[in-house]
DNA sequence: TGTACATCAGTGAACGCGCGTTCACTGATGTAC
DNA sequence: TGTACATCAGTGAACGCGCGTTCACTGATGTAC
């Protein structure tokens, strides 16, 4: 019912819809699935309409991976923001919490991060990198406030390594959860996510 | 030269070297890009003799997911055998590192079992889960040795846990190493899994 | 305000490709007499 | 030892499919006079 802006203007909304559709599709078939012909089927256009937005196929997946980096990291800010300055131990908690919610909610999105890349695609590094680095500022901001704290009790390791071992720690348990590969033996996702968390911050901080 | 058996004996032949023509594939443009008639290129036959031996393109995936999970696992109880029983350290760490090598020789067959699925195909657990829980027999076996010896220092937890963490740590260490997602402020793949481990080491085990 | 023209988002047809799978076949090998 | 027959691993042609991408087009919209 609302006017809609006319002419041209609606260029913009075609390229938010064809990328909308990208991640219906991808959460359903999963990121190597990603077909620009189910994505005009889906949106009823003819394919070649996307090519007006994306050059090419790898155009549209880096968009999506942009995308998908850039909503990890803002998460994580978000996370990191909503608590005190100054309650390090809320803030480490809150981001990882976060970060496997963000995870568990958006599987196909983390699997296209990080999973097994796609065949054929190669990713433009130059444009990934600075984006993909955002997603670790804020696990990196607090580790430095532990530091500054003198709060850290490994007193051989720099901050950014810190940061690294908790992320791959973090990053292993969720991926592990998402692929489905937890062995049967094992306590549920988000159990052992707990124990894990908090063991890391017994090795890591004083808190 | 040397005398092969002749006529019908052959026929395992080619089983095999299908195999062998799918691992050296899948090396080369990763498991997802896997295809029955590029292996016949490769080998020189025919596509549909394939059929011969694996009733659909599922049924040799699921082939390679076991012979790989099979490496895993042997390649873990060797490192495991190649010690002395007692020395519950020496055993861990060279479990440890078997694991890692194994991934990084062969990262593409670590991303079949533990990476993204495979799209449309849908693992028969039944047939994979027993096979698949070999492979974390030999650290399973190290940890319980660490309780009954009395050195283990997280008492709140039971073996098969702690084992499952020590599993998601390197897990996901290897994965990132393997899929090139390590930060660029990261040590390098080998020195950081050096350090998760002696930090895994000294949080679970009474040295 | 009205008209002629330029723009360019979206179209439909077509391309060449590789895929998994089926089918009727062929020919070498192994078996029975 | 020689012959007739059965077996069955491997073949070549063909199927239907979905894919990314190109191309010349069309028609609605926006602009200049």
């Amino acid at each position: 019912m609302s006017p809609r802006p006319k002419g041209r203007t609606i260029k913009s909304d075609l390229r938010e819809r064809i990328i909308e559709a990208a991640w219906e599709q991808i959460s359903r078939e999963g990121a190597p699935a990603l077909s620009l012909r189910a994505i005009a089927r889906d949106l009823d256009i003819a394919a070649p309409s996307i090519y007006n937005y994306f050059v090419d196929r790898d155009a549209l997946v880096t968009a999506l991976i942009l995308e998908a980096y850039e909503s990890l990291a803002l998460h994580q800010k978000m996370a990191n923001d909503a608590l005190p300055v100054q309650d390090l131990h809320a803030r480490l908690v809150s981001i990882g919490n976060a970060y496997r919610d963000w995870a568990v909610t958006y599987p196909q999105r983390y699997l296209l991060i990080f999973g097994t890349p796609i065949p054929g695609y190669v990713a433009p590094l130059e444009t990934i990198a600075p984006i993909a680095a955002r997603s670790l500022h804020a696990l990196i901001s607090v580790v430095e406030s532990f530091h500054l704290a003198g709060r850290l009790k490994v007193a051989n390791l720099d901050d950014q390594t810190i940061a690294v071992l908790i992320w791959t720690r973090v990053h292993g348990l969720v991926l592990v959860e998402i692929t489905n590969n937890l062995p049967p033996i094992s306590p549920s996702g988000s159990q052992l996510f707990e124990i894990e968390f908090r063991l890391i911050v017994d090795q890591f901080f004083v808190d």
